[in-house]
DNA sequence: CGCATTTGACCTGA
DNA sequence: TCAGGTCAAATGCG
């Protein structure tokens, strides 16, 4: 491959470009593999030890890539409009709620706790025809009427932020309601040990054409990633507590900017939501109807790189890193 | 009675 | 200044 081809990136970018194609590469293979795995998982419970050996080799070597990337960016590759990812587009209707309450009781308690308004950090967002049941206690400790959407945010953090110091919050909104479309928004990751009961995360694949999944990791902070096990941290997705099984399907690539969009648009084309996922397969869950239908939208991101990777689709078609037009989001 | 949810006020970043 | 995020008292529920 040659090197020296005009590149978008700084001068320095070509020294670390077989470096990064060499990592890219090694990620696509190892992704297969794991997709055969996973595949294999469906008709047999075996082999998941192999999957958890599996993914930190998978994200070395995407972390490779981003770090190549990294030190060849001098400047910024790409940018993230927002960092929060958050503009429904059912959000533009008319504002239901007068935000102009009364603020009745001025005798108000003289301090609240000092807290701090957490900075940007690492979100994850799906988007899902059901609100989600990850499996993980939540404690709902706010609502929110958000300006111009119809339905209120509600705002949920972990059980155990007490009692184990977990970070772990969530924000859960309905963003449409016909069909129903709900937008939960995961911000910091658990440190509690709670398992209260398994993720409920589907993987069929006997219905690729009925859902889709995108993930997209965001940062622009400058404590970047720096390795597989922060990662696995850092994104539910690898985390060996939070290992989601995803429904699939093949789509093209979409730029994550543009996925509110997509999924509002193409809804009636691809089904991105499946209200008619089989639930009957689903475990059931004690105070959930549908258990977890996961076959939305994932977004992650932390808010602090410049790293922003989007992907539709089958694994099969996912990396297409043998593309020319093959560039960071 | 203990815990979760509701709800309005307070606080912070943009 | 405002919108969004969080706090904590009040309330509800098992």
């Amino acid at each position: 491959m040659d090197t020296t081809v005009e590149s978008p990136w700084p001068g320095n970018f070509s020294i670390d470009r077989k470096r990064l194609i060499n990592s890219l590469v090694r990620g696509r293979e190892l992704t297969t593999q794991l997709q055969t795995i996973l595949c294999n998982r469906l008709g047999h419970e075996d082999g998941s030890l192999s999957t958890e050996d599996l993914l930190p080799r998978i994200l070395r070597s995407f972390t490779e890539a981003i770090s190549a990337l990294k030190s060849a960016d001098s400047g910024e590759v790409c940018q993230n409009p927002s960092s929060t990812n958050v503009s429904s587009p059912s959000c533009d209707g008319p504002r239901t709620e007068d935000s102009g309450e009364s603020r009745k009781s001025p005798a108000v308690k003289d301090r609240r706790g000092d807290y701090k308004r957490r900075k940007v950090s690492e979100t994850w967002t799906k988007i899902t025809p059901t609100p989600i049941d990850d499996g993980r206690a939540w404690r709902k400790y706010g609502q929110k009427v958000i300006l111009n959407c119809k339905y209120p945010r509600n705002y949920y953090r972990c059980t155990h932020k007490n009692d184990q110091g977990c970070a772990a919050t969530k924000q859960v909104q309905q963003i449409e309601d016909d069909p129903p479309k709900y937008r939960t928004i995961y911000k910091g990751q658990h440190t509690c040990k709670d398992i209260s009961k398994p993720p409920q995360f589907i993987m069929d694949s006997t219905h690729t054409d009925s859902s889709s999944f995108v993930l997209s990791f965001q940062s622009d902070s400058d404590a970047p990633i720096t390795n597989q096990q922060q990662l696995q941290e850092h994104h539910p997705f690898f985390s060996s507590s939070f290992p989601p099984i995803i429904k699939q399907e093949c789509q093209e690539e979409i730029p994550n900017h543009e996925m509110e969009e997509l999924t509002h648009n193409q809804q009636s084309s691809s089904q991105y939501f499946l209200p008619s996922v089989p639930t009957s397969a689903l475990p059931s869950t004690p105070g959930s109807d549908h258990g977890d239908v996961i076959s939305g939208v994932y977004s992650c991101s932390t808010s602090s790189h410049s790293l922003d990777m989007s992907f539709v689709g089958d694994f099969d078609d996912v990396f297409h890193f043998d593309d020319d037009d093959f560039f960071p989001v």
